[in-house]
DNA sequence: GAGCTGCCATACGCCACCGTACGGGACGTC
DNA sequence: GACGTCCCGTACGGTGGCGTATGGCAGCTC
């Protein structure tokens, strides 16, 4: 989904505009929630910023508070955004038939996706803020009902079951973090690929 | 004026003077950099501002500026300690005879420890400030071989060491972002004990 | 007791960002 | 072709932080 031009007519040609808004003449709320979400994937929460954010979509502020009340509700906007998505990547999984490659392969995507495809570590971060932690509270939460329940499925009891989704996500937090921060301190090359056997196989097989 | 009398002399008795600088005249650098790497524990890198900071020492950036040339030399300097805390920490745990027991007690340590004790996963979270970064990546770097050379001590080969080492250390971070952004995920009470117990298992026999 | 030095207070300019006020162009509608 | 609505540009004031300039007081030194 890159920008592709949400409700456009015409744009018979090629000007570029040779701004960040291609040929549109008008953006919508949803232009300024996408790209807050994007901001926040790349530069943190800090990132999303009015003046800067304008900017960069080569309008003003004078469009961002005619679609926002403040920038807190941008903010809410793009989580609102990132909800949707987490939702949707539930769903999918819940169409994996087999128990067993659903969670292999829902595992190996939290450790081998690109930085930054998920920003729970970054709302972690700044989770004192208000708008960022109740969502974030509320997502996490029923991702980790939803890995309990599919560990549940491979033969788990409750309460390990939800053990082993925590320290799932405590892992893939944790890595995150190191990989935004210490990135050398991480095994590199082929090296990486042996470190992510080892963690699949660490968390992978819940047989405890 | 009005605040705390900078230049009082006797202060007669026990009172405390109710500022942050009990009986002091004048400011040292170390004072500065104790507080900075205080302030830090608790509001992270954005809290260690001169204004902010010196406000609550009961001066002004005229005492800042005296000692410092600018905001990034007092990061430097409250890192420094950091650095030398550290060293200390290991150097405490190398008296430890039993390496069992010191691993025990090191990984306990890490799990345990009232939040805020370490200061890692702050700075992590600011690992692309030019001062924290190198700064991070040193003392990380010789933490992580430290408990690697820990781990062969109890028998595993030097890539698996490193590797449990580095477990340890995504794992700590993990929680203490964890607790510090979410911390109703985790569990509480009794199950606490339980879960603390659980991961000690996961980490504390390296037998793989 | 004059001066020198160490330490601090205060005022200032600068920057980045937030939010508001208000004006004005573009476009559909009649 | 006038008008209203939608959307944006711009200027302004406010806040919070950084760094500088400069003045001044306290104690010591002689």
């Amino acid at each position: 989904m890159r920008n592709g031009v949400p409700s456009e007519r015409v744009q018979s040609d090629d000007e570029p505009e040779r701004s960040a808004r291609p040929g549109r003449r008008t953006l919508s709320r949803e232009d300024w929630a996408r790209a807050a979400l994007e901001a926040m994937r790349e530069g943190g929460l800090g990132a999303v910023a009015v003046e800067p954010l304008a900017e960069s979509l080569g309008t003003t502020k004078g469009s961002f508070y005619w679609h926002f009340k403040d920038r807190d509700s941008l903010i809410q906007a793009a989580l609102e955004r990132w909800v949707a998505e987490s939702e949707e990547l539930m769903a999918a999984a819940e169409r994996i038939e087999d128990p067993v490659e659903r969670g292999r392969r829902l595992t190996e995507y939290a450790f081998t996706a690109p930085s930054g495809a998920d920003i729970t570590t970054t709302l972690l971060i700044h989770a004192q803020h208000p708008v960022v932690g109740p969502i974030l509270e509320q997502v996490t939460r029923r991702r980790l009902e939803f890995g309990a329940r599919l560990t549940e499925e491979l033969g788990l009891p409750a309460d390990a079951a939800y053990r082993h989704a925590l320290t799932a996500l405590t892992m893939t937090v944790g890595i995150a973090l190191i990989r935004r921060g210490a990135p050398q301190l991480l095994p590199q090359g082929e090296d990486k690929d042996a470190y992510v056997r080892y963690i699949l196989e660490l968390l992978g097989p819940p047989m405890t």
